[in-house]
DNA sequence: CGCCACAATATGTCTAGACATATTCATCTG
DNA sequence: CAGATGAATATGTCTAGACATATTGTGGCG
């Protein structure tokens, strides 16, 4: 083995609690007893076993010990791409059309979206995503001018928001939810679908340190969109290039 | 403050990279003049600095240094639980009910699904998860009898699969799909809501070491449930790639 | 019997120094 | 001038020991 010693003590006890040697709920030796199993300093093992609780895979309590987590919750990657480039990667045109713009002081939904005061300068953009020509995506987006001044310049005419305020406006903190939900009449017309068909549903909020810079609402007719994760678990994680 | 100092040390630099002070693909001082200059060992700076390259916001490479990330990956961490414990969490009663089992040599559509030879022997359970009595998600399972021979010992009469198989069979990598799409017949019927009404997907596929173990589809009504999922996002200003 | 104080224990953090390793830079040579 | 070579440098890993801190178990006291 060329790995660390640390990353070579971690990958052993992540496969005992993988094959099941080590049971959830279980408690591990000490690392004063791990560091004398492997003969080497009782640092090194903390190590290990600390970036195995940063993983999730065991719980440490001082006193107590370090025991083999249960695993309630999965945590897995998932990609969220922009809708243009999506399109793009799939071999088709993509195109935007805006259907509305209007820019005013925020409604009481508008304001609790963004999180920002009741009359507080907004800008919402309603605009078409289209591949080859149909419609692909509805897209809804609320911008706070307060967090944004720069984007009540644009007009967002045949550019979706979504690409402009990736380049312009920086942000630290995303936030992203899915659901499913029936068609409404005017969002069926936009997208040309029967009323009370299914669609998928994101929304993104973005954050620039602690305040709510824009919320936008994405909704995809059933089958033009699925969003997949994948979750590699044991020692797969290496260093990017 | 009562944090660790090597956390101190990274939430400062963490806050220089974020506010721009640092800019993206600047240099940071050797980990001897961070030492020297917060008064502690360089392992404490050492420590500050790997997170940080955990965390994608620097770079390091020997003998050249420490640069701030110049561009950082779109992907967000998406939390996926077990349908009892989402349930549970919202404070209402959970309850499993089996509606079909069927033990069989996998047809060609199962045989796809989980990447085993036709014919294979596979285990298939149609449950309902309930919430307080009503119908909260339907879950079509598939397992791999040749990858998880224990399962075939199991009724899963009011025991979810998905728990049993968390618990008794081990996994490597998983990958889950989310789609939209609109509920037919008989899903209709087993969920009590009108044919045709939206419904959120939810796809699941473990494997363990190479071998496809179980693939799972959740149908959630729409409304039922939702997938958050929150991005830390480092270096405030963005470049497009 | 129940409660509280205290000691034992396991983790959490840190140090000062050592050696290993990768990469870059400068210099030397053909 | 191009390419090889070696020195310098910054990170990567590790040790042995120290003190801090949280938690748990236990024994004593009301």
């Amino acid at each position: 083995m060329n790995l660390p010693l640390h990353e070579t003590i971690r990958a052993r006890l992540e496969a005992d609690i993988l094959s099941g040697r080590l049971k959830p709920g279980e408690k591990l030796p000490n690392e004063t007893d791990l560091a004398a199993e492997w003969g080497c300093a009782r640092m090194t093992v903390g190590r290990a076993l600390s970036a195995l609780a940063e993983a999730g895979m065991v719980q440490r309590r001082k006193r107590a010990g370090t025991f083999v987590a249960r695993r309630t919750v999965q945590e897995t990657v998932l990609e969220i791409r922009d809708v243009a480039a999506d399109v793009r990667a799939s071999g088709r045109d993509y195109a935007f059309r805006r259907l509305a713009r209007r820019e005013a002081g925020a409604s009481a939904d508008e304001a609790a979206a963004l999180g920002v005061p009741e009359g507080a300068p907004v800008l919402l953009v309603v605009g078409l995503h289209l591949a080859d020509g149909e419609p692909h995506a509805l897209e809804e987006r609320l911008i706070s001018l307060d967090a944004a001044p720069a984007a009540a310049r644009m007009r967002f005419e045949d550019e979706p928001p979504g690409a402009w305020l990736l380049t312009h406006v920086p942000w630290t903190e995303a936030e992203h939810a899915i659901t499913a939900l029936a068609a409404d009449g005017q969002t069926a017309k936009r997208l040309g679908i029967p009323v009370g068909s299914a669609l998928l549903s994101l929304e993104r909020k973005t954050w620039l340190s602690g305040a709510c810079v824009t919320a936008a609402r994405f909704l995809y007719p059933a089958g033009a969109q699925r969003f997949t994760a994948r979750l590699r678990q044991p020692g797969g994680r290496r260093e990017q290039a």
